[in-house]
RNA sequence: GGAAGCGUGGCAGAGUGGUUGAAUGCACCGGUCUUGAAAACCGGCAACGUCGUAAGGCGUUCGUGAGUUCGAAUCUCACCGCUUCCGCCA
C-alpha cells in the first residue's frame, strides 16, 4: 500500500497561520505568498501574459494583464528595497557581534543600524500589504484549459466523445424514480423534508440496501480490478484543505460550515476529492511511490445555493449524497494517460450496471475552476429522456498541487509539483436513480442489474408493495 | 478535567542571545579501492522566494503567530499539536 512519508504528523505546521485566509499579520501574508502564491505558475503569468490572457479568455475569464504588470512592477521595487535593507541590517548586526566578541566598542555601528529601523519596518509592512493584494488578484484565476479542450461558452458547446449502450424502448408509460421509489416503498422525500428540509431523502428496506450495494460494488471493482487503495477520511475539513483543492476562496457559498468552539470552523466536504487530495499537501512523494491511486466512499454536502428551482424533484440534486471518488497523484508526464484511464475506470462501472451513457468533453466555458480538462459521463434517464451527469473526471495538472505544495522528488533528486486527477466513480445517488429508471418494468417493478445481485442477497427484482 | 514534559533538516539527535541554515550519526548521491559486491576512505547533500543571460548574490524559514533586541532555534506571551501520569468514560 502506498505510504506518504510523514503525513501522519498532523501538527498543523505551516498551515495554521492561514486560518480563514484573513491576512491578519505580516507573516501570514508572506507565508501565503511564498507557499501558495498562485494556482497558475506565477512565472508564466510574468513571462507570457498574452498567451495566458488568450487561454483564459477562452474559458470566459478576463485576465487584466495590465493591472498584473503594474502590481508586479511595484512588487519588484518594494521587495528589492526591503531585502536590501534586511541585508544591511543583518550584516551590521553581525558586525556588532564580532566587535562585542572582541570586547571593542560597537556604538557607532549600533547607531547606524538604528537608523534603518523605521524605513525597514515601513517597507516590510508595505510589501506585506502588496503581496496580499497580488495574492487576492491571482488566487481567483482559474486553470488554463488544455489545448485539446473544445472552445465554447456553455454546456451546449460540450462535445460528445463516445456513447455506450442503447436506451431501452419502453412499450409502456415510463415512471421517474420518485414514483417508482414511492411505489416500491423505499424512497421517502416527505419524511426527509420534515426532519431536515428540502433536498434530502430517506431510503428504506431494499432501496437502502441497493444504495449500499452500489457503493460496495464500486469500491470492490476499483480496489480489486483497477488498482486503487481504499481510504476512509474525515468529512469535516479545515479551510486550508478547501483552499488546496480550489473550493476556497471563491466558492464558499457552495459549502456548509460548522462553527467550532474556538471561533474557527470546519467545512463539510462537498466531495471526497478534498480530504483525499489534501493528503499530499506539503508532502514530497518519492518517485517510486507514484502513482498514488485512492478510492474513497463518502457522503458529500453541498449547499446548492443558486440552484433554487433546479432539479427540485427527486434525488438528482441533494444537499447530502454519497459518492465513490477516484483520486490519482501522478508524475506530470503521466497525467494525460492517467486521465484517460481514470475516466475508463468510471465508465466500466456504468457498463457493468448496463446503464447507457455517453462521454462528453466539457468545453472551455463549462469546466470547473481548477480543471485543465474534464470529461463528464452522462447516464441515460428514461423519465427525463436525456443524458444526465453522473461522473466528472478531471485532470488538474499542477494547479491544485501548486497550492498544496504537493511535490515529488524526481529522478534527478529535484522536487517538482505532481499532477492531481479525480473523478466520480460514481455518484451513488444518481446511479441509484439510473438503475431504477432504466430497470423499470410495466408493473412498476425494477430489475436489479446482474452485477449487483451478489450484494443484494441474490435478489433479482424490486417489487412494489401491495 | 488536573499535573508535567516536548515540538529543530528525509530520519535520529545536538544546540539557551552574536558569522548557527544549524554539530554529529543514519539515509541518499558522486568518487577512490575491488573481478564484482560489501566494508573502508574522500567529497556532496534543506526548502521557498527574489534579483541576474549566467556565475552567483540577497531574503525568508528551527510547530504557528505576536513581542523584546542592533541581532532570536535560543528570552516573553498566546495558540496548535504530541507524550506521560492522575481523574473520568467505554
Amino acid at each position: 500500500m502506498p505510504q506518504i512519508g510523514g503525513f501522519a504528523n498532523c501538527s498543523g505546521l505551516k498551515s495554521s497561520g492561514l486560518k480563514n485566509f484573513r491576512l491578519s499579520s505580516a507573516h501570514a501574508a508572506l507565508l501565503v505568498i511564498y507557499w501558495l502564491l498562485s494556482m497558475l505558475d506565477i512565472q508564466l503569468l510574468r513571462s507570457q501574459p498574452e498567451q495566458v490572457t488568450a487561454r483564459l479568455a477562452a474559458r470566459g475569464y478576463q485576465f487584466d494583464a495590465a493591472q498584473f504588470a503594474a502590481l508586479e512592477e511595484d512588487r519588484k521595487q518594494l521587495q528589492t528595497r526591503t531585502q536590501d535593507l534586511q541585508a544591511k541590517r543583518n550584516s551590521l548586526s553581525k558586525q556588532v557581534g564580532v566587535l562585542k566578541g572582541k570586547g571593542e566598542d560597537a556604538s557607532s555601528v549600533l547607531a547606524e543600524v538604528a537608523g534603518l529601523g523605521d524605513e525597514l519596518k515601513a517597507n516590510e509592512a508595505a510589501l506585506t500589504d502588496l503581496l496580499a493584494r497580488i495574492n487576492a488578484f491571482v488566487s481567483i484565476i482559474p486553470n488554463l484549459p488544455h489545448e485539446s479542450v473544445p472552445v465554447g461558452a456553455s454546456d451546449v458547446d460540450n462535445v460528445e466523445v463516445r456513447r455506450w449502450g442503447t436506451p431501452r424502448v419502453l412499450d409502456f408509460e415510463e415512471k421517474d424514480h420518485v414514483d417508482l421509489g414511492a411505489a416500491l416503498g423505499g424512497l421517502d422525500f416527505e419524511t426527509a423534508c420534515k426532519i431536515s428540509g428540502a433536498r434530502f431523502a430517506i431510503m428504506k428496506g431494499a432501496m437502502a440496501r441497493l444504495h449500499r450495494a452500489l457503493a460496495q460494488f464500486m469500491l470492490d471493482v476499483h480496489t480489486g480490478e483497477h488498482g486503487y487503495t481504499e481510504v476512509y477520511t474525515p468529512y469535516l475539513v479545515n479551510a486550508e484543505s478547501m483552499y488546496g483543492t480550489g473550493q476556497l476562496p471563491k466558492f464558499e457559498e457552495d459549502l456548509f460550515a460548522v462553527p467550532k468552539a474556538d471561533g474557527g470552523k470546519f467545512y463539510l466536504i462537498p466531495t471526497a476529492e478534498v480530504p483525499v487530495t489534501n493528503m499530499v499537501r506539503d508532502e514530497i512523494v518519492p518517485l517510486d511511490k507514484l502513482p498514488l491511486k485512492w478510492v474513497c466512499h463518502t457522503p458529500c454536502f453541498r449547499s446548492e445555493a443558486g440552484s433554487y428551482g433546479r432539479d427540485t424533484r427527486g434525488m438528482i440534486r441533494q444537499h447530502q449524497f454519497d459518492k465513490v471518488e477516484l483520486v490519482q497523484m501522478v508524475e506530470p508526464s503521466q497525467s494525460w494517460e492517467a486521465h484517460e484511464q481514470l475516466t475508463r475506470h468510471a465508465e466500466v462501472i456504468l457498463e457493468r450496471l448496463e446503464l447507457p451513457y455517453r462521454r462528453m468533453a466539457l468545453c472551455t466555458g463549462d469546466m470547473g475552476f481548477s480543471s485543465a480538462k474534464t470529461f463528464d459521463l452522462e447516464v441515460w434517464l428514461p423519465a427525463q429522456k436525456t443524458y444526465r451527469e453522473i461522473s466528472s473526471c478531471s485532470n488538474f495538472e499542477a494547479f491544485q498541487a501548486r497550492r498544496m505544495q504537493a511535490r515529488l522528488r524526481n529522478a534527478q533528486g529535484k522536487n517538482e509539483l505532481l499532477h492531481t486527477l479525480n473523478g466520480s466513480g460514481l455518484a451513488v445517488g444518481r446511479t441509484l436513480v439510473a438503475v431504477l429508471e432504466n430497470g423499470q418494468q410495466a408493473d412498476g417493478s425494477v430489475v436489479i442489474p446482474q452485477a449487483l445481485r451478489p450484494y443484494m442477497g441474490g435478489l433479482e427484482v424490486l417489487v412494489p408493495a401491495l
